[in-house]
DNA sequence: CGCGTGATTGAAATTTATCAAATCGCGTGG
DNA sequence: CCACGCGATTTGATAAATTTCAATCACGCG
């Protein structure tokens, strides 16, 4: 927290950890001196929610660090998750007065923002931002439609090993050299697991632990999971090739 | 087909179907000559293949008559419908090689096309049509993420029952002063139906009966659906108030 | 040391898929 | 005009997967 307080005010654009994959990534240094200008931070702690579906979200914003998640429900308590943001994820549509889905941090959360109004009249006149934007909606639309795959056919065990794969992919991205085990700390509980899945935590625990016994991953604890031969988990995704998740 | 041949070399932008939807609908007189310059038409039959996942594609489109598929599958014969491409969709991606799904044409289509490189450079000169396109890329996400709370937590007669409202939304915009009863005329198999349902044919054939037995609907042939009563069908898709699918 | 939250496990219920067999709709050829 | 045949759809019986309900366990914390 304090760690994130000192963010709180001006912060140089250079020094920035989502410099290169933010909205603001293809800016020069004469854009980045206007986003500067107008941007301002905001931090929210874990658990707190940032945004609610159908109410009026007047800020749009960068994930600088932290993890938040994007979820859809239906009245009598089911959930979905539709979406993780990570740092250099973007939030807020131009163009939309109200929150399209729920907003909640997942962990402590420190965003980058901006009010709509300015944020929309820079996007015109700057076209680096636009073009980065229209590239990172492209990406999410192609994951959020890989995800569909996954909650329309998947079954309960291959979704648990597509989203372990997931993890691995994101997180542990210099891996290429382990090619004796991966670790994954788990960034979620298991009823996040459960929602992002469309599955119970009971079919989550089950399939886990169904894992477990056939030696594809080892349960460490709570959070911890260590992948002994990540070709055996990517084996259990039903993706095509040992390729898998890619996209 | 001699209908969409005979659009298959210069036609009028200020006579296209779609102009004011289309990745154009920004655009000025003279932008429009720009893309008319460099466009050019294809048609495709029912049932054609468009595009396939993982293969190169070089051009970029519109559609401009008809309805096209997108879909991912499993090797062993599981099919996702990701997306339903109705006129004025756009196909393809700006800094993308190769198709990111499957698509193939439903009825007879035909697409505006363009080459990927003079259009990835007239983007850059154009603001407009980047702009649009990420107006509509955004409504796109927004479409799948809902589907994805349909796939992950809706139950088989919900999912039916929010098929049917959607079409309806889709296809019959002029609905409102028919306090009495609507009428379908499905655009697609029940198998279609299945396979963007994240169901199989025999459960999606049940429901309807199921739905028709309660009188929420009448099954009047293999295509044809009348809903007597909007509210009572809105009622089953599971979604918060009777204002229904809205986003 | 007990409490509480999250996780696991078990048994039964429910939903949906699977396999198999009618039935329907409709164009074709006799 | 009508019988035939084919693909799409419906229906039935059964099986499998997942959810639901209930109980227990594990662990961090005051």
């Amino acid at each position: 927290m304090t760690a994130l307080h000192s963010l709180s005010h001006r912060v140089d654009c250079n020094a920035c950890p989502i410099r290169h994959r933010a909205v603001c990534a293809k800016c020069e240094t004469d854009e980045l001196e206007q986003l500067n200008r107008i941007k301002f931070y905001k931090t929210f702690t874990a658990g707190q929610v940032i945004a609610i579906r159908g109410e009026q979200l007047d800020i749009v914003a960068s994930i600088v660090a932290g993890t938040a998640s994007l979820t859809r429900s239906i009245n009598d308590g089911r959930v979905q998750m539709i979406g993780l943001l990570l740092p250099s994820d973007f939030i807020g549509r131009p163009g939309r007065e109200a929150a399209p889905y729920d907003i909640t941090a997942i962990t402590d959360v420190t965003l980058c923002c901006f009010h709509k109004r300015p944020f929309e009249r820079l996007l015109l006149e700057m076209p680096h931002v636009g073009e980065r934007l229209l590239e990172m909606s492209l990406d999410e639309l192609d994951a959020a439609r890989d995800w569909m795959l996954l909650l329309g056919r998947k079954t309960a065990r291959e979704r648990i090993a597509s989203l372990l794969a997931l993890i691995l992919k994101r997180a542990n991205l210099p891996m290429d050299l382990q090619g004796e085990g991966c670790q994954i700390d788990l960034p979620i509980t298991r009823e996040m697991m459960a929602n992002f899945l469309g599955l119970t935590i009971e079919t989550v625990s089950r399939q886990l632990t169904g894992l477990a016994k056939e030696g594809i991953i080892q349960i460490e604890g709570k959070r911890g999971i260590h992948v002994p031969d990540l070709s055996a988990l990517l084996a259990e995704t039903g993706d095509d090739t040992d390729g898998g998740v890619d996209y």
